[in-house]
DNA sequence: CACGGAAGAG
DNA sequence: CTCTTCCGTG
C-alpha cells in the first residue's frame, strides 16, 4: 500500500457500533469505505497523514444515499454535510485539493468521548491490518 | 468547486 | 444534535 500503517481507535471505524446504537455518521461512514481496499477507486487515503481523495464523489455519495435511505443524496448535500465539520474539528479542507480533506485525528477522539484519556484504555487497530467483515444495508426496504 | 446561512427533519 | 435540503456568493 502507498499509504503507511495508520492508527485510530477502534471505535472509529467500527460499523453500526452496537446493537443500542445510533444512526451511523458520515465520519464513520467515511473511515468506513477507507478501510476497504475494494473502494480504493472511489475514495482513498492520499498525501499527508490522515488526508483523502474522493475519487468519485457521485459514487460516495449514492453509497452514502443507500446507508442513509436517502435516495435523493448527492455530494452537493454530502459535502455540506462535510463543511460542518470544519468547525467540530473533525475535518479540514486540504485547499487547492479537489475533493481532498483531511482527518484530524487528534481531535476525534475529544469530540465523542470528552472524558477518555487517550494514553490509554483505547484499543488502536491499524488501517493496514484487520478485515472487518460488512453487509449491504438497507439495500431493500427503503 | 467550495463555502456557509437558513430552515427543517428525526 | 447530526445531518438533509436549498441556495446565494465567490
Amino acid at each position: 500500500r502507498s499509504h503507511p500503517c495508520f492508527a485510530f481507535p477502534d471505535w472509529a471505524y467500527k460499523p453500526e457500533s452496537s446493537p443500542g446504537s445510533r444512526q451511523i455518521q458520515l465520519w464513520h461512514f467515511i473511515l468506513e469505505l477507507l478501510q476497504k481496499e475494494e473502494y480504493q477507486g472511489v475514495i482513498a487515503w492520499q498525501g499527508d497523514y490522515g488526508e483523502f481523495v474522493i475519487k468519485d464523489p457521485d459514487e460516495v455519495a449514492r453509497l452514502w444515499g443507500i446507508r442513509k435511505c436517502k435516495p435523493h443524496m448527492n455530494y452537493d448535500k454530502l459535502s455540506r454535510a462535510l463543511r460542518y465539520y470544519y468547525n467540530k474539528r473533525i475535518l479540514h479542507k486540504t485547499k487547492g485539493k479537489r475533493f481532498t480533506y483531511k482527518f484530524n485525528f487528534s481531535k476525534v477522539v475529544l469530540v465523542n468521548y470528552p472524558l477518555l484519556d487517550m494514553r490509554e484504555g483505547v484499543s488502536w487497530v491499524g488501517i493496514c491490518q484487520g478485515e472487518g467483515e460488512r453487509r449491504e444495508k438497507c439495500q431493500s426496504g427503503c
